[in-house]
DNA sequence: CGAACTCTTGACCAAGCTCAATAGTCGTGG
DNA sequence: CCACGACTATTGAGCTTGGTCAAGAGTTCG
């Protein structure tokens, strides 16, 4: 796996980065995550499973690398039905006991830090407005990712999908201060964006080819750049999420 | 649109059908849902959008009648993606201010009845402890769904996806008093099967006669019978979602 | 430096789509 | 209560997107 590149500033702390995208923090409440982001690291092979579908687990932040959520059928065709990338929790929760709802698995090394004080937060909204909202936010975005995913698997063609979902990864790489100028770290096999895309890493390969030969993209060794992201938004038709109403 | 058909017993309370198949609600919470099954309810017709993406709108529960979660194509293309029951309530979040993420629409003709209690109990869950709790479960398998059908979506052929689809059918209107033995009313067109499966209305057809054939499921007239559950299930490889750790 | 991944490309195949035509159903208005 | 118009379902024919199989070339890391 290719170390993660980091990028200047706020990359080093994905968590705040993303947090600080959706509310504005008070010192006292920003304090909390920055316990988190300085905690010990832990560091995390590829392929290893962060969480069982069906256990109960404590939140745990990516500082750095990419997971997803899988599941998987009996005869090896398997779905990823959420990237995770860093400053992405996983784990969290409102309600105790709550069970995964799918296996967690890391896609590239990873170093993650254990962050049960986001779960305090949440159980405890009047003594943490800004970060209880800023993560209810995160969780509702979640969830449009998720919409996204089906309109992608349902409706759109394989060019579209991928230019959509690399829409996504940009979005929400630049959100959180990596990356930027439509350029980014994608440490993903072509074989993962299969999973991703639900399509097969043959055509994922064509797919790209075909990207990289309208010069729409570039990517080689983990890294991608939107060369005409005009181009990519139309065709996907790509809107980033609208979250608060009004 | 046919007029529901009414089951035996709970059929006509589908919402505290669902809730007490979560927790059991001690008196004084389960007047609450009284009060919302006994509310006046409100017709709405066929097609009608009943909520509006990016809008706040206040908490709605589906008493009769099946409507959906959309997201449309440009082009005309749409994908459904979520399919709500009767017992399902719509605008339900713990947030104030919350944006709907997906239009909305009747699928076919409805009965409605607001539900704000809903929204007051889950952000006092001390207050409502049975039935805050009842509801986060009832938000998890909510995701739980939208995992299936992102697998569906993603890896599985038209056979196994109809399958599995009307495996969660029979599974959620079973869970809220509607159907039994297999059978349960479901009020869809073959094109709208299409729009949530991501298929064609002509493929969706001849799956289905192809299952006819097989003698697995009967349907017609809006009405789903499950003759041979458990090959659906094998094919499918469908499993109840499972909530609570342990 | 070699083993194990990963990427790339060609050739061929098939699941599912589009187009088109016909037959059934259903709700509504008269 | 019936007839009409608008949906909805069914079926055939031919096509396209994306899958499978296979082989070779790059990479990467121990």
């Amino acid at each position: 796996m290719p170390a993660p590149r980091l990028e200047a500033g706020s990359s080093y702390h994905p968590l705040s980065g993303r947090l600080a995208y959706f509310a504005d923090l008070p010192e006292r409440e920003f304090r909390i995550v920055q316990v988190i982001e300085h905690r010990l690291r832990r560091s995390v092979k590829a392929r290893t499973r962060l969480a069982v579908e069906g256990a109960e687990m404590a939140p745990i932040c990516v500082m750095a690398g990419w997971a997803a959520r899988v599941r998987e059928l009996s005869d090896g065709r398997r779905q990823l039905v959420g990237v995770i990338l860093p400053g992405d929790v996983i784990g969290l929760s409102a309600r105790p006991n709550a069970a995964t709802l799918a296996n967690v698995v890391a896609l590239t090394n990873l170093k993650t830090a254990e962050a049960p004080e986001l779960a305090g937060a949440l159980r405890q909204p009047e003594n943490f407005p800004a970060l209880a909202a800023a993560m209810d936010l995160c969780a509702a975005e979640e969830e449009a990712f998720l919409l996204y995913h089906l309109v992608r698997l349902g409706r759109q063609t394989a060019y579209e999908r991928l230019a959509h979902l690399l829409l996504e990864f940009e979005h929400r790489m630049a959100q959180r201060g990596l990356g930027g100028d439509g350029a980014f770290d994608m440490p993903l096999t072509q074989e993962t964006l299969g999973d991703i895309l639900g399509l097969s890493i043959v055509h994922v390969n064509r797919t790209l080819q075909q990207m990289r030969r309208q010069q729409v993209i570039e990517f080689s060794r983990g890294r991608v750049k939107l060369l005409n992201k005009a181009a990519l938004v139309e065709v996907a038709e790509f809107r980033a999420p609208q979250l608060t109403a009004g």
